[in-house]
DNA sequence: CCCTGATTCGC
DNA sequence: GCGAATCAGG
């Protein structure tokens, strides 16, 4: 399909109401948002009603060109609960009553994922790693997922069960 | 994982 | 001109 005047006008109207592309793309029909983008670029009306944000960082495309395989990013192990106390910083554990769960090991870059009973002396966090969110890649995963995909919904002792691995 | 727009370049 | 592939970020 091809952009006809009355596509474009589309495109434009929409764009201008702030969808996404891929929402026009879906809208429009016969063409990925990817079509959508390369022809708001075209077309020259790219900037859309304050974003917030730089838009475009000044200095940051050079270009990487080769289209060639690319690079395995080197996987590191995950760094193991903390035996030495680092720098304290004093996190309260949510859902507990204010004031009475500090744990003094977790640092601003450890997964906080809860681990064990939050009553109990070994009650600890994961401590690896964490990328962006609160959580290491592992625990990112389940903490912000409806816990399942395509299925049915799980139910509470399901969702339970399938989070107990994780303890 | 889901998503967003930005860019390049073979067609 | 077009848009897939890719990048960079949320």
């Amino acid at each position: 399909m091809g952009w006809t005047d009355e596509r474009v006008e589309i495109l434009k109207k929409l764009w201008q109401d702030g969808l996404s592309a891929s929402q026009i793309a879906k809208q429009l029909g016969g063409v990925t948002r990817n079509a959508v983008i390369g022809k708001v670029h075209r077309l020259g009306l790219s900037g859309r009603a304050a974003p917030s944000k730089p838009a475009r960082p000044a200095f940051k495309a050079p270009r990487p060109a080769p289209r060639a395989a690319a690079p395995a990013a080197p996987r590191r192990i995950a760094q193991p609960l903390a035996v030495a106390r680092p720098a304290p910083e004093p996190v309260r554990y949510v859902d507990e009553a204010p004031g009475t769960a500090t744990v003094l090991t977790l640092g601003a870059h450890m997964c906080k994922w809860p681990i064990g009973d939050p009553a109990s002396e070994e009650f600890t966090f994961c401590g690896r790693r964490a990328s962006d969110s609160p959580y290491c890649v592992e625990h990112q995963r389940v903490a912000y997922q409806p816990a399942q995909t395509g299925k049915k919904k799980a139910t509470a002792t399901e969702l339970a069960r399938s989070l107990r691995r994780y303890l």
